[in-house]
Order: structure tokens, then sequence, then C-alpha cells
RNA sequence: GUGGUUUUAGCUCAGUUGGUUAGAGCGUCUGAUUGUGGUUCAGAAGGUCGUGGGUUCGAGCCCCAUAUUCCACCCCA
């Protein structure tokens, strides 16, 4: 056996038990957030068949699958001709048929018509999983990271969206990030480009305006020329691009050049409703109408949301949106839903950079009782027993060793109480209690321990 | 997928025009202290200089390839 270097894939990471705690402390938050309004768990396979993956994510999309090769003999169904052709694409069809799933919506999607006798409508599920996209890694950008998504299936009512809003809110007021939250709406954009006479090119109209605030108006007029759009409609999106004031302002704005639009003046109403909503449930995060918003417009057929941590910058940390019509290609159609993705790793990145953690994530363990071996280590146990009994996360140290190595231990781990119990302690039937963030001991029965440890 | 960038001890980084045995701080371990951590002092361990080739009398340093890190584009959580 060759002395092989330890590594991981790129754009993957391990994470250590601080991480680790931090990043439960991220998770739990958001679970409990999404319990609080009624979602339940559910999980998927980490990989997926390729024909349920493909197509979903557009020609992007499908470039940054990871597929997963067949096993055993994966070449068996290959013509040789096919070998000398030089078709990749066509080859990996043949030798490949799962791959690692590369969001949570369109498992999700499957899941719904797979089980659709099974789930009552509304369906509102919440899913905490790893996805994986062979995306070029950079920073607060992973090959393997987690998504926390909340849907709701088979509702039509806005009032999803506004209570997708309000999760946003809660969970990022008690992680302690202050956010904005971006909302459009893909029928206002579908209008837009109706107005201008270019509704085929909605796509090119939206990832140029997307980048309004990258490389600014003059740019973004010579990159929707670069497109295909003629003078006058680009002169057309000009009140849209410069669009400015209060939510109520810029909406008032659009009416008037959208009036011509069914589908543009729906989008209105909807956004109108939401923001009314939003506005009743007490949102205190800033809700900002930004017409710029285009993310995930391969599906979004209503709302698009968008978060963005006010205090660093970073790509948004969490998106979502409505979907008419996702589980129509699975062969259910006319059911409507409505979700939003948190992204874990970049929420943990934030609030790192912020330095937002609390103290207390740094370890789980509340109090450790040194080992002096024989009768002293017997009585520790059943004390150990006993606190975890009632809540307390209690060690005993496996060891009979030097007191001094005990206590080091405690001190990396960051464990606040450590208790001393030694011959002269159990004969009196006391034991020592140290509180290593003072330095106080002080000697108390054991009945006592539980109320000076439970903090 | 395109262009650039990074890599030297567990971590953060020095290392001169290519020249003896590659250094520091932090961390780790041991001892000062056989019932006391975090502070202090002393000592020790820890490197095929990302990997594989090449040039050279001689390579951490130059050349090529490759992996990896980060950044911009594309796209996205």
């Amino acid at each position: 056996m060759s002395n092989q270097k330890p590594s991981i894939p790129k754009g993957t990471r391990d994470f250590s038990p601080t991480e680790m705690n931090r990043r439960n402390y991220i998770f739990n938050t958001i679970r409990g957030v999404f319990e609080s309004f009624g979602y339940q768990p559910i999980e998927t396979p980490a990989m997926e068949n390729l024909t349920t993956l493909l197509g979903k994510y557009g020609e992007e999309g499908d470039k940054l699958l990871f597929r997963i090769l067949n096993s055993g003999d994966f070449m068996a169904g290959v013509p040789t001709a096919e070998l000398s052709e030089n078709n990749p694409a066509r080859l990996a069809g043949k030798i490949s048929e799962k791959g690692l799933r590369y969001d949570l919506t369109v498992p999700f999607a499957r899941y719904v018509v797979q089980h659709r006798n099974e789930i009552t409508f509304p369906f509102k599920r919440y899913q905490l999983q790893p996805v994986w996209r062979a995306d070029r890694p950079q920073k607060g950008r992973y090959r393997e990271f987690y998504q926390c998504d909340a849907d709701v299936i088979g509702s039509d009512s806005l009032l999803n969206e506004a209570e997708l809003l309000l999760m946003a809110d809660q969970i990022f007021e008690s992680l302690g990030i202050r956010i904005i939250i971006k909302l459009n709406n893909r029928k206002i954009l579908s209008g837009i480009a109706e107005i201008i006479g270019h509704a085929d090119k909605i796509t090119d109209i939206t990832v140029a305006i997307d980048k309004l605030d990258k490389i600014g108006p003059e740019r973004v007029n010579e990159e929707l020329a670069e497109r295909g759009l003629d003078a006058a409609a680009i002169a057309k999106l000009q009140p849209i691009i410069n669009l400015q004031g209060s939510n109520a302002e810029k909406l008032k704005q659009i009416s008037k050049v959208l009036a011509a639009s069914t589908e543009g003046m729906k989008g209105i109403s909807e956004t109108t409703e939401i923001l009314k909503m939003a506005d009743t449930m007490e949102i205190k995060s800033q809700v900002e109408l930004d017409l710029t918003l285009a993310r995930g417009l391969n599906y979004y057929t209503g709302a698009i949301i968008e978060v963005k941590a006010a205090d660093v910058a970073m790509g948004s940390i969490c998106g979502g949106g409505r979907y008419d019509n996702l589980t129509g290609i699975f062969g259910l159609p006319g059911i409507s839903g409505v979700g939003i993705s948190f992204g874990a790793d970049r929420i943990y990145d934030v609030m790192n950079d912020l330095e937002l953690f609390p103290a207390e994530t740094a370890s789980s363990t509340r109090v450790l009782f040194v080992n002096f071996g024989g009768e002293e280590e017997a009585f520790c146990l059943k004390l150990a027993a006993d606190m975890r009994k009632k809540g307390v996360n209690t060690e005993v140290f496996p060891e009979n060793t030097k007191i001094k190595k005990q206590f080091s231990y405690a001190d990396s781990k960051q464990i606040p109480f450590v208790v001393i119990i030694g011959e002269s302690e159990r004969l009196k039937g006391e034991c020592l209690l140290k509180n290593m963030l003072t330095g106080d001991q002080v000697s108390v029965t054991p009945e006592k321990l539980f109320d000076l440890i439970k903090g």
C-alpha cells in the first residue's frame, strides 16, 4: 500500500466539531421556524434518475449535474462504433443513468407526483439536505452545499408567499443577520417583454437587467442591443430600468407602462397583495420591489423572492418563488407550488464574517467529572448518569490520568464546569465543583450539584 | 466551460541573483507543578517545499504538465 496523501474532491469540505455545532445551530433555527408554521420534514435520495433531473435547469444546469457511472460493466450497451465517434453527450447517456441532485425542488416535485395518493393538499414540506453542482468553486460557492427548503404545494393563495417572507424574516432575525428581502414577479417581467414587442426575449431582457447594479444602465442597454433588441424596445425599457421610489410608487409607475398587458397587470396585483399581507404580518425586514431580480426563471411563474445580507457582500443567501406547473412534467398538471430555499453554507459564511455565533456553540458538554479510578470512578459514573437524566450534558473522563491532563481537556472543549471527587471527597460525601470560567471552587453535596450546574 | 491567481510544519506565513543542514509565531507533546486548566518559563516532536516530469555541477526559487485555493466571466444558494 503506497502512502497516498489524503484529500477530498474540489469544492467539498470537512466540518470539524466547532463548525458542526455552529451549522447545527443554523439548521435548528431554520427547522424550528419551519415547524412553527406547520411544515413537515421529508428526505429524498442523494441520487435521482437522470431522466428526473435533465432538462429541468436549462442547458447550464444540465452541464453542472454530477453524473454517476453505471455499476458493473457500464460499457456493455455501447456499440464499439460509438467509442470512436467522439460524442461525449451521447456516450454519457449510455453509461450513466443516475445523477446527484442539483436542488431540492425538482426531487420534491417528483416526490409529490409519486406520492400523490398519500398527500393531503395543501402539502407543506421542508427538507434540509445537501445538493451538488459541478460548478467552479469560489467564495460562497461550493460543489456540495446544503439547502433548506420549505414549499407549499397545492394552494394558489398568496398568503403562502407572504408567509414564506415572514419565515425568512423570523429566521434571520433569530440568527442576528440584517437582511433585505427582494421581491419580483415573473408575470410583470413577461408583461414588460410583451409590451415592448419581444415576448420571446424575456430571458435575454431579464438576464441583462439583472446586471443593473453590477454594470450600470449604459452597459445594460449595450447588452440588450447585443441580445437582439431594437432601439425602440430599449427606449421603452428605460422607465423600467430607471425605476425609483417606494414600492407603491414603483408599482404605480409600472402599471402605467403595463396597462395594456393582462398578464403584467396580474403580476402587479399579485405583488400589491403580497406586500399588503407582508405589512399586516409585521415583517420587520425591508421588503423591496426589485424588477432586476430574475433568478430561477426556468420554472418560476409568479412571485420571485431573494434575500441578501445587508452587512456582507455575498451572493443571495435565500431565494424562492412560485412555480405553477413543476409537477406537470411528471404527469400531474394543474398543481401550483411556492417555495423558499435557505443556503446554509452561505448563511454560515455571513455569520462567521459578522461574528454572530453565540459562544456556547463551541461545545455542548456542560460538566466534566474528573476520573480518579476505582471507587471514585464508580461514584462519578452514577452521579453523571443522574445529571444526564436531568438533562445536563455530562462527560466522565475515560481514564485515570493526571489531573492536569483532564483539566486541559475540559479547557480545550470549553466545558464550563468540572467536578472533582477524590477519595477525601467521597469519604465526606461531597464533591468539589469548579467553575472553569471564574476559577472558583465550592464543596457541595451531590444533591446540590444539579442546581449549581443547570444554569 | 473561458481568463487570471494561490500552494513551504497541524494553522498563519518568512525564505535574497539558483548555492552548505529550509526558518518564525501560534498550536501540539513533555517538564517546572505526583489534586487543578486557561497565564509564565524550559525543552521536544513535527517538512519527500501540492504532485509528476524537465533544465542545471546544484532547484523551495527557472521551464512544462497536473491537482488544489481564491478571483472575474457564465450561472447560481
